[in-house]
DNA sequence: TAAATTTGGTTTATTTTATAAACTAGTTTA
DNA sequence: TAAACTAGTTTATAAAATAAACCAAATTTA
């Protein structure tokens, strides 16, 4: 039957940062919010709970003088992914 | 890019009875809250948010002498439930 | 046949989640 | 050097999901 689906993606933005990962492995986050049109706010938290998940890693640096974060998805955060989307399959009857 | 996914349609609950209901048209609630694993009052709540929407329209009458809902499909809602995949694809690369 | 239990729900309260607003720290530009 | 901008974080608020409590009628059981 339906599979409980997981929370943690089971979120536009959660999933539109994953989404954007899984295509390009990582992303500073200028460019994530560029990409999914989140607010400054709404995607620190985000990407907080899916870094707490270890579903992508945060590097914390330098681009010339301004300060760069950079989001790497994790392996765990690949396979979370490729079983959210199995999962979700269920209901969309794909 | 990513489209704005429908907030009523992207919740695991509602989505689940909107699954159920574009396969067979109708079902009552007993029928959808053994499927869904729901408890009675988040169906009850949820399904009164898709009737508001007009994704489905409630009958209220008895079976036998036990009183009986049930939830019909409507063309908006099964239109709804189509867009709602094809926005979603973009987010899971189908 | 009267009390207890079950069925089929609704309403209301609580918890969780998402989002926005406000703030920090430093940089660039006029 | 003051204003505006970049790149975020933290905190407050709004919205949503969920659970708990409740209700009425029907059914079971003692």
């Amino acid at each position: 039957m339906l599979k409980k689906l997981n929370p943690l993606l089971h979120s536009e933005l959660r999933l539109a940062i994953m989404s954007l990962l899984v295509s390009i492995q990582k992303a500073d986050f200028t460019l994530i919010k560029e990409k999914t049109e989140a607010t400054a706010g709404n995607l620190s938290v985000q990407i907080t709970k899916l870094e707490e998940a270890g579903y992508l890693k945060v590097k914390k640096g330098f681009k010339g003088k301004m300060p760069q974060t950079t989001c790497i998805i994790t392996k765990k955060g690949i396979d979370a992914f490729e079983q959210y989307v199995e999962d979700l399959k269920g209901y969309l009857k794909l």
